[in-house]
Formats: C-alpha cells, structure tokens, sequence
RNA sequence: GGGUGGUUAGCUCAGCGGUAGAGCACUGCCUUCACACGGCAGGGGCCAUAGGUUCGAUCCCUAUACCACCCACCA
C-alpha cells in the first residue's frame, strides 16, 4: 500500500481506536490466569486514573497527565505485564450540584421547589446524558484504558463514584470508622459558604489578600473606653469581651472591668489573653467567639458564652435593630450608627486576607453547626510512616515536605455537606434525637430494635470522602476479589500537585487503615500546564486551549466565538476577542493527537509547570510527518523485494548498518531509563535524536548509496537494516505516540517479518548490548566529522550544492568509510595522497584528527587566510588554556590521572593540528 | 511569618565538579527522485549577584535579589 505524500493525523486516528477497543485490547486479566508467568510477564501494572468529575470537559492539565498515563501503561503492556488503567468519573457533589442549579435557574426554579427526590433524579438524568463527554475526549486522545472494567452501567466509562460497588464501600468505611470512634458528630465552628448553605472543609477555602478596610470602634466604659480595630465590624453585635495581651501595661488596669458594647444593651468584659499582639492596630480585640475561629478559641479559653448574630443565610439575628439585615449592608448601617454615636474613631484601607469559598468564591462565614468529623491524627501518623519508610515514594521527591507538612498539621476532617447530590450519611435520628448509624435503616432497626419511627440525617458526605477509596473500592472492596489482590497497591499515581492534600494523602491514609496496604507505589505530581508565556490558562484571561482543538484545528472565528461564549460583558468579550485574534491569527492548525501527546511528552520533565508553546506542538507534528516519510521511503525500496529475512541468502552488513543498530540499542537503553524515572521528556528526546537525526539524516542518505552502488548481498544487507530498524522503532516510539506508530507498523512489520493484530501488543523493544559495535560507531563518528568538515568547506566556498567536486586527502587511511563519504559530501572523487602531494596542492584545507582534506576547487585566498587564521586562533586559545592547566603544579598533583591524561592529549591534539595548519596560512600569507 | 521550586542562547527548557546543549526563532545557500511539515551550513551564552569549599564551580555550601506556588489565627 502505498502511503500519502504527508502525514494526514485525523484519518490514521479515525482508523485505530475503535478497532482496539472492539477487539478488547485494552483489558486487563483479572481471573485466575491473572498470576504472573514463569518468564516474569504479567505481572500486575495499575494505574487508577483521577477520576474526572462527570460535569467535566477534557482540559490541558487532564490531557497532559493522561498522556503520560497512556504511555505508562502502553509502555508496560507492551513489556508484558498485566495492565489495567482503571477509569471512572466523580460525582464530585458541589460542582455537580452547582451546574445543575444553574439550569433550574434559568428555568426560574431553585434546588428547593423540586425537592430532594426530583433534583437528585435531574442530576442522575443530566449525568447520563452528559456525563461521558469528557471519556469520549479521552478517547480522542488515544487513552486505551480499561473502560470495561468495574463499569457502573454498561456505559464503558468504568466506575462512577455513586454506582452500587463504590456506594456501598463508603457506607462500610463510614459505619466501620464510627463503630471505632474514628466518625463522631460535634457542634463546632465550621467554614460556612452561605450562598451554597453547606459547611466546606478548610482546604475548599482559599484566603486571597484584597483590598479592604479596618476601623477603629471605641467602645465606653465606667471612666474610660478601649478602642478596638477590625475588619467586620457587623461581627461586634456578636461580641463578648475585649481582650487586651496580659503583659501590655497600657491595659491591664481595665482588665476585669466591663465595657458597653455599643448598639446592644449588653456589658462585656475586658480579658486578658496572649493571642493578642499588643503591637498590633489598638493592642485591643473584640472577642466574638460564635463568628470567628480564634475568637472562638479564645472564648473556650475564657468560659466566655457564644452569640450568634448570623444566619445562614449569613443575615444579621440575634434580637438587635439589624436581625434581617444581609451581612454586607448590616455593616454599613453599624458603621453609620456608630458615627453617628461618634464611636468610629477611624476608617483605612487595608489589606487583608479574605476566604472565600473554593466552589462559590462566595465570602465564607465562620458558622456553629452540627457536622460530622473524622478524627485524623491517628491516620495521619500512618500515613506519615507509610512515606518515610519509603512505601510510597514521590516523584520528584521534593514533594514528600509538602505531604508531611500537611499531615503533621492536620486538623479533623469536616465531612458533611448540606447538600442532595452525593452519599448520603448513614445515620438515623430517632423521635428523641439519638443518633444510629449503620448500613441501613433495617440494619440500625434490627441492631438497636429500635421501636419508633427513624428519619436519615439529610446531609451528604465530602465527595473526597469516596474518591479516597478509589483505590480499593475500585477494585470490588469490601469483597475479596482477586483484582483487589491483584492491583492493590497500583504502581503509580499521576496526579497534580493541587489535590496532595485532598485526596493523595487521604487516600493513603484510607487505605492503609483498610486494607493495610498503600494504595500506590508511586506518586508521580505533574507540572500545572501555563500558556507559552508562563502564564495560568484562565478563561478570563482567553488564553485557554482545547486539547480537541490542538488535535482537530479550529478556524479563528470559530476560536474567538469559542472563547468568548458566555460572558457577559461586551468589553470583556471585546478583550478576549481581540488576545485570541492577536496570538492566534490563522486560528489553530490541526496537530493532531499524536504530535500533542509527543509534545507533553516532550515538555514532562520535573519541573512545577509547563509552558505549553504551540510552535513545540508544530515541531513534533513535523516529526510525526518526518517519521511518516522516511516510512514512506523505506517502503518504497524494500516492498516486494529480498529484505533478507528468511536468512537463506547473503547478507552483508556495512559498517553504517553496524552504526545504525548499535545506536539504536543505545536508544533503547535510554528511553528505558526515561520511563523508569519518569523522565518522560528524555524519552521524547532519545527517540526524537535518534529517529531524526541519526536514522533519516544519515541512515537513509547513506542507504541510498548502499542500494544504489552494493553488492546483492550488501542491497539485502540495507533492506533488512532498514525494515528492522524502522519497525523497532515504530515499537519503541508506540506508548507516546500511538496512532501513527500503529498505522505505519501494519505495513512495515510484514516486511521485518514480524507477525501480529496491532503493535500495542507487539514486545517492546529491549536494548541488546551484545550489538552495540564500537568499532563501528569510532568510524562513523569520523566518518560524519570528515563529512562535516567539507560541506563545511563547501559552504565557506560557496560551492553550489548540487556540484560534485574533487577533494584529496592524506594522513591515515579510511577504506571502510571512503565510499560513503564521497557520497555523503557530494564529491565527485575522493583520493588518498601523499602528504607532500597534499601539501603542495593549492586548496582549502581542512582538519579531522589526522587527517588532512583539500577541497579541489578554485581558491579564494583572502577568504581561506581569514578561514584559517579564525581556525588557528581558535586552536591558539585552547592550547594556552591548557597549558595554563597543565602548568599549573596542583592540577597535575591533585586532580585524578585521567583527567590529566585527557587534557594532555587535548593539548597534544590542537597542537598537532595547528602545527599543519600554520604552514598553510604562511604559504597563503606569501602569496599576497 | 514559615515552607517549596526557579533564575543557563531571543523564547521554552535540558545538563552538570574538568571542551556549555536541544527544540523553536534567526542568517545564508538549496524547488536534489522520503519529507519545503524539507536539506545543508552558520551566528548567538560572565550559566541572577556576592562570598566560600576545591587543583578546578554553571554544577557543591552560605548569603542576597528577583519570579512563582503552598501553608499559617494577626483583629
């Protein structure tokens, strides 16, 4: 078949992934013949793939990190293990319930008009109907995960985070961590986000420093007053004392006095209390336990009561002229009045950090409520150990601070959420309020013979609070199923650096505290994907980018209405429009996913971000088209010809075909070493080297010649090397760039005499340091540095390169590699004479070791004396150098032999060759 | 306030105790029968700054500056 001029990406992957995932390519082996074999394959390699939320769309980071994912377990497949990339989805509650929300809003309904039942049965719908866009996506970019397996509902996109399976290892962790104390309900302080109406852990709050202001409020006592500064003066309707540091001897004197909290009738107490910094604002703090978390600590200290002075709803309550008030114009009325009472001493901007929440960006409100907790320290120890002891390892290792500083520090876990989308809690209340938890009510009626009627808590649980059991619940936990024996632990886990905490630690921790196995061996935190300038892809910014659109290509217009869609504000339309018609002028070409994937691949080294350049994605399409046409060439020369395969006839090999396999080995042995340390850029780069520039830019130029001018045995010699270096690397370059590899190897196998369906399950190929031919590779290095020296030559004297030249060359003799440096240099002769010969002939001269080349063409003499004079004054430099080195006593006492030795033998090189070189110049001096 | 990472060619990044590298961009030549998504040749760097260790530092150590990110209860 012969194959189009160029590299056309969507036809090629229009072709291949829906036939490997028909034919059940991807699948792992979970039954009994599930055991590793005696030759060592089939051992287990698992990755659990973060599960995307179902409201999700792919995005660069996802694309990113499941590229390397797919390379990981294509790589290993293809070594023989056992590979199983488990997927799901999330239901990731808040985002999930957010996005429908909205819908019901432009319908003009809330949440709470359906009711519980109706909105979750809208979100099951709305799931299913959308909720495999982003497994579609993944598909487009290759992924070739194990979509079958723990599939929730036939759907082929793997578990899901509320099916059955996964649904019911939470109620057993849930039940299981209550009976042990390790779940308790406590009336605490919580981070309250008031527009959602749901308490929010303390790592979904995000504190930004903002423009604010603070005032100073005076508050009166009996023959004195303190003057208090904050940031929320609505919270003083709140307050309960005025704390002063003890040692702070402007105050101690009213310590244990009262104060009139303003606009209340209420007195308040002036404390004593070391939280508070005298050098800060007035060295005085209004104390409002109910409404501020170190206040709150302060009033436990204290004995001080709690007021609360806010709903919800996060509107003023509590019995004073403000109940009802929203928070934010409460403060302007309290301000207001206490001007008017000429107690506001001052006003000033100010910065402060402001949390909001992570969800809503909604103000979050510190709030006394009923929630449910996990007790943490006891985990956290284990899953610090765990670490330590080196169970869990992190790539790269610099991460293991981040991870134990948050779990040194960790504080219980808040895990209930007043929403309806997500596991709801499994407690009863009973008609007088006591709590039963179990795995259902039938359960709890039957454990506690419960007689009255019972009614379930209403709340959900943190949907973190089942991703962290993905690991095992994934593979059928609580059962014992032989994939949990199989797959437990998983061998990596690619995640970002953003969700250590929410869900990399805790998983740990889960696991390790049920299975008693770490969920995985490796973490492997990818870099956060930027635009090319380094900057956060936000679509606020309009510089996002669609993986779909860098695989596809998008026109402009299409690009900015894109980028546009859904804002509201002209201006901010006007913006976005006018930085994508600047950056991207033609809109988008089509890349295709191969050239994406070879892009991350080729940007994924260990460092924190990636700056994803479109002009790099460009270059690696350039190389899957180059990788297509040297295919192509090969092709051509060697289908329905002797490629020497059946081994009955002679084959030769030269010195090149020597070259060209022992550098591949040396390839090998690279890319092996990429994966296993994750270097997945080293990867890109051995293969890129090798394929570009060893095997098309000298390789296939020399095989020309070989085919052209060999012998029979030395034309079979070259087809066999061509056919069988192609096809390895087409094996050894698959895991990164699927599509193409595969649509070239059904061709290129055949003729390398190679047998099977699909190269994702051909053997990948493994360096044989018994072909690495140093001989060979010394003379083709001279080779290359000899053909080198007289295009440069040529060039210096601008001879045109399609005009083949006579050149001569004396010193030592270079028979195995003379042919194909003629060739290789255009020269139309190449002859070996004497050095007098040489010497006397009028020529540009060039210097490859001993050798000493001329180039026979007319000579420009002002420009070969500049040529020389710069080659010698380079050789002078370097000589001097080291000499000073070799001059220099403790260099020679003290550093080891070998490098002595080495710089000896430089030196005696460049003067050697500067030594030729100078009479040339003189002879040329002379001349004029 | 604490922590982590970074500072190498115009850009994005490798590298590493002993000759400074890649891709893209740039310059010149070439429409050569795999590829102009190409070929050949070339220019370009006090390796952030200051000290120290060493025969020798871009690399190791200590400070400093700047840029990121994370954590933390300064009202």
């Amino acid at each position: 078949m012969a194959l189009d001029k160029s590299f056309d990406p969507h036809a090629v992957e229009s072709r291949w992934y829906a036939r490997w995932e028909s034919a059940g390519w991807f699948a792992a082996r979970t039954d009994s013949d599930a055991a590793p074999r005696q030759d060592g394959t089939g051992l287990p390699f698992c990755i659990q793939l973060p599960p995307p939320n179902v409201t999700g769309t792919l995005h660069m980071g996802h694309a990113f990190q499941q590229t390397l994912m797919d390379s990981l377990v294509r790589y290993h497949r293809m070594r023989g293990f056992n590979a199983n990339w488990v997927m799901g989805t999330d239901h990731a509650g808040i985002a999930t319930e957010i996005v429908v929300g909205r819908q019901l809003q432009e319908e003009g309904k809330t949440r709470r008009d359906l009711g519980r039942e109706k909105f979750i049965e809208r979100v099951w719908q709305w799931k299913q109907h959308s909720g495999n866009t982003i497994t579609r996506q993944m598909r487009r970019l290759g992924a070739s995960g194990n979509w079958t397996f723990a599939d929730a509902d036939g759907q082929k996109a793997g578990y899901f985070t509320m099916d059955a399976t996964t649904s019911r290892a939470v109620v057993e962790v849930f039940v299981r961590l209550h009976e042990e104390g390790l779940i308790y309900r406590g009336k605490r302080l919580v981070n309250w986000d008031p527009v959602l109406g749901t308490a929010v852990s303390d790592l979904e709050v995000d504190s930004e420093e903002e423009d604010g202001r603070i005032w100073e409020i005076r508050y009166p006592g009996e023959g004195f007053s303190v003057t208090v500064a904050t940031t929320r003066p609505e919270t003083m309707l709140g307050d309960v004392a005025v704390a002063v540091n003890p040692k702070d001897s402007r105050f101690t004197k009213y310590v244990g006095k009262e104060v009139r909290l303003p606009l209340t009738e209420r007195s308040i107490p002036v404390i004593a209390d070391d939280h508070v910094d005298p050098a800060f604002g007035t060295g005085c703090v209004k104390i409002t336990p109910a409404h501020d978390f170190n206040d709150y600590a302060v009033g436990q200290r204290h004995k001080l009561p709690l007021i609360q002075i806010l709903t919800l709803e996060a509107k003023i309550t509590g019995g004073t002229a403000y109940d009802g008030l929203d928070r934010f114009e409460a403060r302007k009325k309290v301000l207001a009045d206490l001007k008017g009472l000429g107690l506001l001493v001052s006003e000033k901007p100010y910065k402060l950090r402001v949390p909001r929440s992570g969800r809503t960006s909604a103000i979050v409100e510190p709030m006394l409520t009923d929630q449910w907790w996990v007790k943490m320290d006891g985990l956290a120890k284990s899953g610090l150990e765990a670490v330590a002891k080196g169970d869990v390892k992190f790539f790269p290792g610099h991460w293991v601070s981040t991870y134990n500083h948050f779990l040194e520090n960790i504080q219980d876990w808040c895990i209930s959420r007043q929403l309806w989308w997500g596991h709801q809690i499994p407690a009863w209340y009973d008609e007088q309020r006591k709590i039963y938890v179990g795995r259902s009510e039938e359960e709890v009626i039957e454990k506690y013979k419960i007689k009255s009627k019972l009614k379930r808590d209403p709340d959900v649980l943190d949907t973190w609070f089942s991703s962290q059991l993905v690991p095992f619940s994934s593979l059928g936990w609580p059962e014992k199923t032989k994939a949990l024996e199989t797959f437990l632990p998983s061998s990596v886990l690619v995640t970002g650096n953003d969700i250590i905490f929410f869900w990399v630690a805790r998983m740990i921790m889960a696991s390790l505290h049920f299975t008693g196995k770490v969920p995985f061996r490796h973490v492997y935190i990818n870099a956060i994907v930027r635009d090319a300038e380094g900057q956060k892809m936000s679509k606020s910014k309009g510089n996002t980018l669609d993986p779909l659109d860098l695989i596809d290509g998008i026109q402009l217009e299409d690009l900015v209405a894109k980028s546009t869609v859904g804002l509201l504000r002209a201006d901010h339309k006007a913006k976005i429009g006018k930085y994508v018609r600047s950056h991207y002028p033609d809109g988008i070409p089509s890349f295709g996913a191969d050239a994406l994937r070879f892009t991350f691949a080729s940007l994924a080294n260990f460092s924190r971000t990636l700056n994803f350049d479109l002009g790099r994605c460009e270059g690696y399409r350039n190389f899957c088209n180059k990788l297509w046409n040297a295919t192509r060439f090969v092709l051509m020369n060697t289908e329905g010809r002797d490629c020497g395969t059946d081994e009955s006839r002679p084959v030769e090999l030269s010195t090149w075909d020597k070259w060209i396999i022992s550098t591949l080995q040396r390839t090998e042995a690279e890319v092996e070493k990429g994966f296993a340390e994750y270097r997945f850029d080293n990867v890109a780069a051995a293969i890129y080297r090798f394929v570009w520039d060893e095997y098309c830019d000298w390789y296939l130029e020399i095989a020309k010649e070989q085919l052209a001018r060999g012998s029979e045995a030395q034309q079979r010699g070259t087809r066999r090397t061509l056919v069988r270096v192609l096809e390895t690397v087409l094996r050894l370059a698959h895991p990164v760039i699927p599509f193409i590899t595969e649509e070239l190897w059904q061709d290129v196998a055949p003729l390398a005499g190679r047998k099977g369906d699909t190269v994702m399950l051909a053997p990948y190929p493994k360096s044989q340091p018994e072909k690495i031919d140093e001989t060979a590779e010394r003379q083709i290095d001279l080779a290359k540095q000899i053909v080198n020296a007289v295009r440069n030559l040529r060039s210096e004297m601008k001879v045109s390169p399609a005009q083949r030249v006579p050149a001569i060359s004396a010193g030592p003799q270079m028979m195995p590699i003379l042919l194909s440096v003629k060739s290789l240099a255009k020269l139309s002769e190449l002859t070996h004479v004497s050095e007098d010969e040489l010497n006397r002939t009028d020529a540009p001269l060039a210097m490859v070791g001993d050798i000493k080349l001329k180039l026979k063409v007319e000579i420009d003499v002002a420009a070969e004396r500049g040529r020389l004079g710069k080659e010698i004054a380079r050789l002078e430099g370097e000589i001097s150098k080291a000499r000073a080195k070799l001059g220099n006593a403790s260099f020679v006492d003290r550093a080891p032999a070998k490098v002595v030795e080495q710089e000896r033998a430089r030196l005696a090189d460049f003067e050697a060759t500067l030594a030729k070189l100078r009479p040339q110049l003189d002879k040329l001096a002379a001349r004029g």
